[in-house]
DNA sequence: CATAATTTGTCCGTATGTATC
DNA sequence: GGATACATACGGACAAATTAT
């Protein structure tokens, strides 16, 4: 796609420049941005081009536009979450956002998550280990890590059943997208016993890393699933 | 998205006509589309209603621009499908296409597929089983069934490793996206021995179904894939 | 409640750049 | 070089949705 950094296309330059303003917070999560016209003033280009940029941006869920009103940062609200990070649904029912308890948080060099987080390996990362559930049924084990440098003082805080969000509102990092790599495995003593079943059951093991706007990875994260009745959907289009 | 039939844009509805002339094999997969020029002077609206319907048709990997050579039909070949329709990568090493090897094809009534092809319970459907190898090493099991209907005569056939290319060429039916749901179960023995695993050992089930460029669901397919050293790339974005 | 102003959505036309044949 | 086709950029006009007056 980008094979000549020679020259780049100006609505892609003028995307560079709004995804930088919302990267360093000068437009924050779920404000307004200066109308189309404004923002083609300001930068000096036309009003089309402005235009290009931000339905490029709207595809990559950056911001939302709606007719009359404006364009607006994306948010990390429920239900984005819901549809864009989160593909565990129940076999039959409404797709629901579960619930979550928090086990133990942790701090400290973890190698492992230094090489995945791009960071020195002595450098300190929290870890953060919860349950969740769907349906009052715990279906969900994860394994969480991040980088201390990028959300010091986490570890002390409550933490929200949507981290994303706390992420983007407490700490100025903006989850832009992710990539999960899943394998079947068999349940350990301890996941097992936390998500009612037996060791060696058949358990999805979800891999994923999460990248901020500025395309670095900045969260890892482990989740074993008892699929007993419930699914990862996948589109594929 | 589309709340108010009573209402399409027109560059939706030039959209609608291509992609209409496409199922139809007016235009058949691979060959040139006429100039957008060409296209909006025989449809009477501008050169930019028509471009705005070849970028959706784009994003919906329906069709692919080349600068300087024209638009053309997407195929089927082993490099799309390998990006779109097969996320199972090996854990070290690049994306390959897995080798198949055909165990069966039966004929007949299936009341299970027929429900989720949207057929009469009595209707005929292909039933194909087949292991498929990435390295040489086994890894999938799949189970596919097909309306015998949109397909007669290829259960006679010999079958390539490239279904979707066979549908498109042979029969005319495109593959035009897919729903995943993924869990993972203890292996049969059957499966477990096609893999070189033992029977309880956690594989992944992917249950797919296909839908045609109408919609219309047309391939119901179940594989069970042992996970050692590959996994399920999904990216969220 | 009606109207006006604002903002995005759609549609059109034109000119120029870049890639291909 | 020339012809063709898509890509980029600009500008204008009207429609539809929303908000302010």
């Amino acid at each position: 796609m980008d094979d000549t950094p020679g020259y780049r296309p100006l609505y892609r330059q003028v995307r560079d420049i709004l995804v930088k303003r919302i990267a360093t917070g000068v437009w924050q999560a779920g404000q307004i941005l200066p109308s189309e016209g404004d923002i083609a003033a300001d930068l000096g280009v036309s009003q089309g081009t402005v235009r290009k940029a931000l339905d490029e941006m709207t595809a990559e869920n950056l911001v939302t536009r709606r007719q009359g009103r404006g364009t607006f940062v994306a948010r990390h609200d429920d239900a984005r979450i819901l549809f864009q990070f989160f593909k565990l649904l129940p076999d039959t029912g409404e797709r629901r956002f579960p619930e979550s308890r928090v086990l133990s948080v942790h701090l400290g060099p973890e190698s492992e998550a230094a090489r995945i987080l791009d960071l020195a390996e002595t450098e300190s990362v929290i870890r953060i280990e919860r349950v969740r559930s769907l349906d009052e049924q715990p279906c969900i084990f994860e394994h969480i890590y991040l980088p201390e440098s990028l959300f010091r003082g986490l570890d002390q805080r409550d933490l929200p059943n949507n981290l994303y969000q706390l992420y983007s509102v407490g700490y100025g990092v903006t989850i832009a997208r992710a990539t999960e790599r899943l394998k079947a495995v068999a349940a350990q003593k301890r996941e097992a016993k936390a998500l009612g079943g037996a060791p060696g059951d058949p358990f999805l093991r979800i891999d994923r890393t999460a990248y901020a706007l500025d395309s670095r990875p900045v969260e890892w994260r482990i989740s074993l699933c008892r699929t007993e009745s419930v699914h990862y959907l996948s589109d594929l289009r």
